[in-house]
DNA sequence: GATGAATGAGCATTCATTCAT
DNA sequence: TATGAATGAATGCTCATTCAT
C-alpha cells in the first residue's frame, strides 16, 4: 500500500473522530451521559474501547467534543459569523429558526439543555459555548437600538429568555405544545417595539 | 429499662428523615444526582449508609422524597390550594413571587430544573410533580377567559414558558440578570391582554 | 400483678422459644436458610429483632434449635426410645411411616434434607442428629440377625439408603411420585430376606 | 504491535473460562454456593473480580455454567447419547458406574446433590439438567418392558431412587459405606425381574 | 423484658481506564 | 493502528448484630 502522507492521516483521524462523536451523541442522548458507558459508545461506533482512548482522552473529553460540535452546528445554522446589521426580516427568520431547530431535532436540544443544567457539566458547557453567542447578542442590541427601543440590552435578555423558555416547553411536550400558534404572538410582541 | 414509646419512635423517625433529606438535597444539588453517592449523603447526614436504607428504599426513593418536599414547599408558597378565581392583583403577585422564589433560593431551583431535564429522572419528576400545578393552570385559564382573551389556553402556555425562561436565565446568571427591570415588562404584557 | 415464680418464667421462656422456632422454620423452609433474614423471622414471630437475641445467640443458633426440634419430633414419631425387639409388623409399620411422614409434611423434610446436604450446615446437622438414629439401627440389625440374614449390618445400611432415596424422590416430585405403588415392592423385598 | 487475532482471543477466553469455572467449583463445593463470594472465586482463580464479569453474567451464571459442565461430563461418562437398546450387561455396567462415579469424585457429587436440594437453586438446576436424563429413562423403561416386567415405569423410578439413595449414603460416609458389598445385592434385585 | 434505631462489614456488580499483544 | 482482556476503585444495597432507652 502506498504510504499515506501526514495530511491523509490527519483527514482519516478527523473522520474517525466524527464517527465516534456521532456514536457518542446518539448513546448519550438516548440514555443520558451518566447512564452511558464507554463500552456502549465504542460498540455503537464499531470500534474497540481501546481505540477510543487513542482519539479522546476519556469519557469527559468525548462529552466536551460533542458540546463543541453542537455549538459549531448551531453557530452555522444561525449564521453567527454573519456580521451584517439585523433587519426585521432577519429577526423574524431567527425566531422561526429558533423553534424549527428544536422541533426538527429535539434529541439534540434536549441533550444540550439537560447538559447545561447539570452542575457537574455546566463548567464544561460554559467554557465551550458562550463566545459565539455574544457576538450575536451585540447585533441584536444594535437592532433594538436603531429601532429606538429604550433599553435595548434589557430587551435582548428578555427576548432571549422568552425564546429559551419556549424551547424548553417544546422539549417537555413536543407533541402538543402549540409553538406554531405562539410564533405570531412573540413575533408581534417584538415588532411592536419597533414602531414606537 | 422501658423501651421508647411508639410516639417517641415516630418523632425520632421524622427528625432523622428530615435530616437525611436535607443532607441529600445539599449533596445532590452540589454535585448532581448521578455524581453523588449514597455514602456521601450518609456522611453529610452524619449517619451510617445502612441507616439510610432504614428510612428510604434507596437512592431513587431519596430523590423522590426531595422532589416531593420541594413540591410541597412550592405549593405552599404559591398557595396552590387556594381555589378562588384569580384577580389582576393575584396574577401580578404571582409573577413577582415566581421570580422572587428563584432569587431567594437559587440552589433549590437549579436542582429542580436540572432534574426536570435529565432523561432518566424526568419520569420520577413528572410522577411526583405535575398534579398540583394543573389546578393552578385551570385557574389561570379561567382568568384569561373572563378577560375575553381569544385563546386562553394558548396564552397560559405562552406565559408559563416565558416565566420558565426567565427563571432559567436568572439561574444561569444570578448576579446580573436584570429580573427586577424585566418584571414590569412581563406584567404589562399580560395586563395588556385584559383590556381588549 | 402477682410476682411470677422462677418456674413460671421458665415456662414462658420456653413458649416464646417455641413460637420463634416455629416462625423461623416457616421462613427458612419457604425461602431457604441463607435467603432468609433475622428481620423476617422476627416479623413472622411478631417480636422485635432485639428480643430474638434474648432467646437465641444468633441466626445459626436458631437453625441449630430448629434441627434439634425436628430431630426430637422424628424420634418421637418413630418411637426411637422404644427398646423392644422389632417384629415384622413393626418393620412394615416403620416403612409406611417413613414415607407417610414425608408425604404429610414435605416442607419439613425438604428443609431437613437440604440442610443435611449443605457443606456449611452439615457439621451442625451431624452434631445434633445422629445419636438417636444409632439405637434404632441396632434394633434393626438385631431384627435381621434373628431372621438369619447373612450380613445384617450390610442390609440395614442398604435398606436405609433405599428408604432415603425414595424419600428424596418423593420430595423432588411430590405430586406424581408413585410411592404408594412402590411401598409393596420394598416391603416384599425386606420380608423376602426373612424366610431364608 | 499487531493485535491478537480473533482465534487467539477465542482460545484465551476458553482457557480463562475453564479456569474460572474450576475455581468457582472448588469454592462453591467447599463452602456452599450461598456462602461463597464472587471475590473468593476471583481470588481462587487469581483474577480480578471485574474480569469474572467479562466472562460470566454474574454469580448465578457462574453456577449455571458449573452445572452445565457437570451435566456434560456425566452425560459423557454415562454415554447418554448412545441410543441402542439396553442389554443386561449394559445395565449392570451402568450400576457399577453409578457408584464408581461417586466414589471417584465425591466432591462433585456432593456439590451436585446439595444444589439439587436447595430451594432457590433447584429451578436453575432443573432447567439445565433434566433433558439428557430423560432419554436414558426411556431406554431403561424399554429394557424392563422387553423383559416383561409388569409396571416398567414404576420400576425405573424405584430403581432410580434406590441408586440415588445409595449415592447419597456414599457421600455421607465415603470411608466406610460398604458400597462394593451392596452392589451385588442391587444387581441381583434388578436381574431377578428379568426372568419372570 | 422489649423495642427498633443504628452500625459496619460484606456483597454483587459496574465501568473508566490501562496494557500486552 | 487496533484489540479486548484485565484491573481496581467505587457504587448501591443487605443484614446479622449491638445498644440506648
Amino acid at each position: 500500500m502506498a504510504p499515506r502522507t501526514k495530511e491523509q492521516f490527519e483527514i482519516l483521524r478527523e473522520e474517525r473522530k466524527e464517527q465516534i462523536i456521532k456514536a457518542a451523541f446518539e448513546v448519550f442522548a438516548q440514555k443520558g451521559y451518566h447512564n452511558s458507558s464507554v463500552a456502549q459508545v465504542a460498540k455503537k461506533a464499531k470500534i474497540s474501547k481501546g481505540l477510543m482512548y487513542n482519539y479522546f482522552d476519556g469519557k469527559e473529553d468525548l462529552l466536551r467534543a460533542i458540546i463543541h460540535q453542537i455549538n459549531e452546528e448551531i453557530a452555522r445554522e444561525f449564521d453567527f459569523s454573519n456580521q451584517k446589521p439585523l433587519t426585521d426580516k432577519a429577526v423574524l427568520e431567527w425566531i422561526d429558526k429558533s423553534f424549527d431547530i428544536v422541533v426538527q431535532n429535539p434529541a439534540r436540544w434536549k441533550f444540550y439543555i439537560s447538559l447545561s443544567m447539570q452542575p457537574d457539566v455546566m463548567p464544561i458547557f460554559m467554557e465551550v459555548a458562550q463566545e459565539s453567542i455574544k457576538t450575536f447578542f451585540i447585533r441584536f442590541i444594535q437592532y433594538f437600538t436603531e429601532k429606538g427601543v429604550e433599553n435595548p440590552q434589557l430587551w435582548v435578555r428578555y427576548i432571549s429568555a422568552i425564546i429559551d423558555g419556549l424551547q424548553m416547553h417544546i422539549l417537555m411536550d413536543p407533541n402538543s405544545f402549540p409553538i406554531q400558534e405562539i410564533k405570531p404572538l412573540i413575533k408581534q410582541y417584538i415588532l411592536s417595539k419597533n414602531n414606537k
